[in-house]
Formats: structure tokens, sequence, C-alpha cells
DNA sequence: CGTGGACCCTCCCCCGCGGGGAGAGTCCAG
DNA sequence: CTGGACTCTCCCCGCGGGGGAGGGTCCACG
């Protein structure tokens, strides 16, 4: 039948593997064009070159196969846009990822170890607006702006009584999931929506200021933590964080400062 | 034990998860300074904290856990050195390959097809100097440039008769891997290194020119493809692409023309 | 000093995307 | 008709990581 490939044929027109096609096939991307019932081979069009070659270069942009399938699948030009639009987003995002990977590598690889200054503060409790919520690691970013959005709405004409804070739980770190809750220490806290209040307990707090932007900030957390370990301390409960300076104040990324306060009692 | 940490201590001080340190265990890339024999339990110096913070830079980075292991396993700085830059050129490669992704998907998408001319040609049998090797095909065009450079060395003198050119077994595209050949047209072929004479086969020959850099050149393939299949040809032996216009003649990757080249023979 | 709850252990299965290879069936030109 | 090229399915492997079961360990508090 003329116009007719074997999947040899088809992989030589396309460049792509015969394990390949196969892939695709059983995970619906591409489908033959027919199958013989008896034999099993696949027999392919070549009107499914162009396609192919299409899937082929999403590939080489790590579309995952199951987005690849919903464009393709697709004949609404404008659902198509959308999403190769938002792939395309993700890739900004990835590459603005690894550029700062690369950046805070070099300023770990610098021999300019700051001097680390670790503060006590027995912290009183502290009435606030809070939104709490079960995060995985990956979108804590994502939700922590959300959320804060969401808080400065809700106290627009309370008088917001201090910085704007975070508390972790650790499985957090540990697990990549965990509880989390950012809040605004205000007045008196309102309900609305998510918003709601909530006193952050009083703590004895071990204390140490990060500068500049959060993607170092794990260095932080390391002096900290190997501080606390010399001390012979112990965690008690969710770490915080207090956003001394940040994103809102400054676009300074350097000039930002964020307090970590991680709550300890004295072991042995 | 001051300075020692627990594996979830360490989890929280690094931001790494305990699973994942359990694997870098596992992997060799981050021993536990001490584990307890008879619990098995792994014990974390504070010293050990930076050496992961620099393994959670380099995976964000996509290295390779083995070539980590390699580095921070070198105490060596120059050799160090040369590991990271080996995979900071291997990140530039990627975004290149990443851009290059982008324009061609963009140039797949317009509807444009371009016309197609095939033209039929036998071509006579050619002595050539060549070098033949079993390639997989990530590899070609790394392997194609280090071999065209050898082959030009290898004929300095000898008067070169013709455009360069490569003749590419079929598995290449079915299975990514198979023999491939380069090959240069000159009046006597020499015998130097992996440079050895070799005549290329007469053939019956289905050509296009495929027009422009090779990122888009698998779209051409797939025209060829189909033409052949609806021609109600098949193929007969290695693909054959000569190099009528390449990088070496212009800088202006829209004027290089490369002819492909399908082996035919008259099927049914 | 006992105990409960948090913590840690190993082991196995899963994901996406792809490759290697075995063993058997199919296609088709000479 | 036959042989060699082609194709089929099935299973295992790689990477880097996650989920969860089942069971042992640690230690502060009562």
């Amino acid at each position: 039948m003329p116009g007719t490939l074997t999947i040899g044929d088809f992989a030589r027109a396309t460049h792509i593997t015969i394990k390949t096609l196969r892939r695709y096939h059983e995970l619906g991307l591409l489908q033959p064009a027919a199958i013989d019932p008896s034999s099993g081979y696949r027999y392919y069009s070549t009107d499914q070159i162009p396609t192919a070659q299409v899937i082929r270069r999403f590939r080489d942009l790590d579309m995952p196969t199951r987005e690849i399938a919903a464009i393709v699948a697709t004949t609404d030009v404008d659902a198509r846009a959308r999403l190769i639009a938002h792939h395309l987003a993700r890739l900004e995002a990835q590459l603005d990822q690894t550029r700062a990977a690369v950046a805070s590598l070099r300023r770990l690889l610098e021999p300019d170890p700051p001097a680390l200054v670790v503060e006590h503060r027995a912290a009183p409790a502290l009435l606030v607006a809070a939104i709490t919520a079960s995060v995985a690691r990956d979108d804590v970013l994502d939700w922590y702006s959300e959320a804060m959005d969401e808080l400065r709405a809700a106290v627009v004409g309370s008088t917001v009584t201090g910085p704007a804070g975070g508390l972790y739980d650790n499985t957090l770190f540990t697990d990549d999931l965990g509880q989390a809750v950012v809040y605004l220490p205000v007045a008196s806290p309102p309900t609305t929506g998510r918003v709601a209040p909530f006193t952050v307990p009083a703590a004895e707090l071990a204390i140490v200021v990060h500068r500049g932007p959060h993607d170092d900030i794990d260095v932080t957390y390391g002096q900290l933590g190997s501080y606390v370990a010399r001390s012979e301390l112990t965690v008690a409960g969710p770490v915080r964080e207090i956003y001394l300076v940040g994103p809102r104040d400054t676009s300074d990324a350097s000039a930002w400062r964020t307090e970590i306060g991680w709550p300890v009692f004295r072991t042995g």
C-alpha cells in the first residue's frame, strides 16, 4: 500500500528509535495508522511523519509525554497554544533555577566563611493572623506568596505590629511534606477565607539572621544546625522564619534579612 | 557526642531528604561519619554539612552522582576544576540544544511547507579517503567533527575532488547505534591512523537537498521518506549525506546545503 | 526504672523515559 | 521454499527519587 510504512521505515523517516515508537504507541502518544491483527505488526502512514517530528521536538524540550499527548490530541488551537505556553513558562523557571544554582555555587566555593552570630532569645507567645496548610517542599515558595497576598488583603485596616513570619514543620525537611504556617502579627486577627487567628507559642530560640536571597538559605540553616549540635541542644518544634527585610521592602536581594529561629532545649 | 547528628538532624540542617541521604550513603557519595554497628544508625558530623550542601548544589545542576562523588573525593584542585568545567560545558550545550529545539519547533509549526524536489540519480562508485566507526547517535556530531579534522589533516597535499560526505547505517536511526563512514573524495587516498581508502559503492539514489542548519534535518528526511513510501520504492543500504555547503564554507547556517541520498530500488 | 512516641532501620515496589537483549514469529526477494 | 532481515512481546537494566510496610532503637518524662 503506497504511503504505508513499517516501523523501521518510519524510524528512518523520523529519526525516532523503534523502541521509542513502540513506547509512544503504548502510551497513546502516537497510534500507528494500522495494526495487522494476526501478526501485531505496526504500520504508519506518511501523514504521521510531521506529527512524530513535533513530538520529537517537544521531547527534546523535556516536555512530559502526557502533556505532549494532550497537545497532539487537541485540535483547538487556543487550548494548544495555552499548553505550549505553560510549558515554555516552566522552561523559563527552570533556566532561572539553573542560573540561581550556579550563582550560589560560586558563592559557596568562595573561601570566605562569614562569622556566625547565634543569639538566644526567649520568644513570648504572639497573637497573629495566619494561614496554615500541609505543603510539599517544592510548592512552598508558590504557596507562600499566595498565602501572604491573601493575608495582606485580609488585614488591611488593622495595624500590623511586626514583620511577617512562618513556621515550618520538621517533616518538611525530612520527608518533603509537612505543615506550614505563614503569619502577620496584628492587633486583632480577622477570620476570612483561609485566614484565621493563631497563637505562635512561646519558645526558647536559637536565632541566626540570613543575609541575601533565599537560594543560599540552606547554608545558614546548616550553620545553625551545626551550632545547635555542638552546643548539645535539641530541636523542639517547628522551625521559625521571620522576614525582616524581603522582596516587598527592597528589590535588592542582597539586602534581604531573614531571621531563622530554631526552638531548642538543653539536653543531657 | 557534640558535633554529631542523627540522620534527621542532618536532613534538617542540609535540607536534604532522609531518603536521599541514605541513597547518597549507598552510592558512596556521602559516607556518614559513624555507623552504630548494632543498630545500623547513621551519624553525621557537623563538618559534613558544607559537603552536603555542595552536593545539593551540583544535583540542582543535574550533575550525575558519579561525577559529584569524584569531585568531593578529589583533593586535587585542578582535577576538581576540570570536572566542574566539564559539567558547565555540558550545561551550555544543553542550553544551546534547547534554544535550537525551540527555534525548530517554531519553524515546524509554521504552516509553510516548502516544495519538495526529489531527484533520482545513478551514482557511480567513488574512491575516497574515509574513517569508519560504530557510533551511537548521540555521539555522531562529536565523532563527525573529530573524524573530519583527522581526514582533512591526512589529505593535505592531495587534490580533493569533491565535497565531503558520509554514509549512515540504518540501524543508527532504528536502534541509535550503527556503522558510520565519513569521507573526502581524493585522487589517491592515504592510509594514516584511522584514515583508510574506501569505495563508496555505486547506487540508485533518491536525492533531496536540505537547506539550513541540521536541527531540522529530520524534517527533510521525513519528506524524503514519505516520497519513497508513496513511490513504492524500498531502501537498500546506508543513507548518504553530501555536505555541499557547510560550517567550513560559511558561518551563515541558513546557507548550508546538505544532499541526502537514499539508496532505493523499485519494489513489487 | 518503664514506657510511649518519635525516630531509624531495611526491603520492596513505584514513577518517567529510555536502552539491551532473548526468543519467537513474519515478510518477502531470489 | 528458504534465508535473512525485520518485527513482535517480555523482562531486566539505568538514572534519581518517592511511598510505604514491618520492625528495631533511643530517650525524656512520669
